[in-house]
RNA sequence: GGCCAGAUAGCUCAGUCGGUAGAGCAAGGGAUUGAAAAUCCCUGUGUCGGCGGUUCGAUUCCGCCUCUGGCCA
């Protein structure tokens, strides 16, 4: 029998569910009521001039609850997930250090998961090589590029569908960058040890149709609020076009295309309600893998009360983290 | 009221010269290493509108009925 060693590293929380499952309201609700302080982990809510389509929270909200990591990027501009785990890291130690507990909310997967295993050997992209990657994969083709790859990475070959445009380049971009092959880049990695002790929720509806009912409702009240004008005051801009990461959002692809005239009012709520909920597959599919993750029921009545509690005896160190996770189980969804 | 065209997957439709059917979209599952709200992979049983007739066998041909469009009164 042995007494279990406090973990003696400082506090933090991450927040994840899907897009529309009462994220944000449930991280603000805690900000009123605990010493933390908000960083958003949302690869849209990055991008400057896209507020209702990305759902950041409005200008009052946001008075008083500041996030972090909204509003750094124009959207002619991208942001890596390299990019995020540098500033995130950087947020956390100027919260730790202020005393307060980084509290991280959002949707975005990979984000998280190269902020906790991360490591710093994998080179940014460069825009030459990668315009030229651009040029050489409209002129011949993905299964051509995939082929190249196979030559000098095969092993990296072998894991990247022929038809998966975005990694066959990123792992030719590699090559050209470093001289390495993917392969050899990821052998060389070595995970730097994570500085802070982790509470990880993960908030979703019981029912994936209440989910579904959610997305439909916002996605309308986004339209309602303005998203086609929020898209239109971005078309007008002569650099900004669909080939761009910022553009591709969910909501915002599919109103500029509606402005092209691509299809009607009717087609774009169908398209952009589909969009929404398959990227909350997409998010749900993350979220059933995730080690250690404490699964919330957004619509449970007691789940601000026991989720505060949780919080407050992690943060305080108190206990053993086993035995707050004990205490969540209550908030635990048996299906989706 | 008459004539014509339809009725097939959640939706839009294709098809079966008679041997119980398949695309796109939607949906579901999965992958995910600095573009990730991205990118990609896998998954198609549905009284073929209802009732009857012909037939070894009808979703397919025939008749009647119901419903939906269109045209004529």
């Amino acid at each position: 029998m042995m007494l279990e060693v406090l973990d003696e590293r400082p506090p933090a929380i991450f927040l994840l569910g899907p897009t529309a499952a009462g994220k944000t309201d449930l991280a603000i609700a805690l900000v009123e009521q605990l010493n933390c302080e908000i960083i958003s982990v949302d690869s849209a809510q990055v991008y400057k001039g896209m507020d209702i389509g990305a759902a950041k929270p409005d200008a009052a909200t946001l008075a008083r609850a500041p996030h972090r990591l909204i509003n750094l990027r124009d959207p002619a501009e991208s942001y890596s997930a390299g990019d995020f785990r540098r500033d995130a890291l950087q947020a956390m130690q100027e919260i730790t250090a202020a005393g307060k507990t980084p509290l991280l909310v959002g949707g975005t997967s990979l984000y998280y998961q190269r902020l906790l295993a991360g490591d710093s050997n994998l080179p940014s992209s460069n825009p030459l090589i990668r315009q030229q990657l651009e040029k050489e994969l409209q002129a011949i083709g993905c299964p051509a590029l995939h082929q190249r790859l196979a030559a000098i990475d095969p092993e990296s070959a072998a894991k990247i569908a022929p038809t998966d445009p975005q990694r066959t380049l990123r792992a030719l971009e590699l090559f050209l960058q470093t001289g390495k092959t993917r392969t050899q880049l990821w052998q060389e990695q070595q995970p730097e040890p994570f500085a802070w002790r982790l509470l990880q929720l993960g908030l979703t509806p019981t029912q994936r149709s209440t989910l579904h009912q959610r997305i439909e409702q916002r996605f309308l009240l986004m339209l309602e609020q303005g998203l086609i004008e929020e898209v239109e005051a971005l078309r007008k801009r002569s650099d900004l076009h669909l080939g761009l990461v910022s553009m591709r959002a969910v909501g915002y692809r599919q109103a500029w295309q509606y402005l092209d005239g691509d299809f009607d009012l009717t087609e774009l709520k169908a398209r952009g309600i589909a969009a929404t909920r398959q990227l909350a597959k997409r998010q749900l599919t993350w979220m059933r893998s995730w080690q250690h993750l404490n699964w919330l029921q957004s619509d449970h009545s007691q789940l601000l009360p026991c989720v505060l509690a949780a919080a407050t005896a992690f943060i305080a160190n108190e206990t053993t983290n086993k035995a707050i996770e004990n205490r969540l189980l209550a908030l635990n969804p048996t299906l989706l």
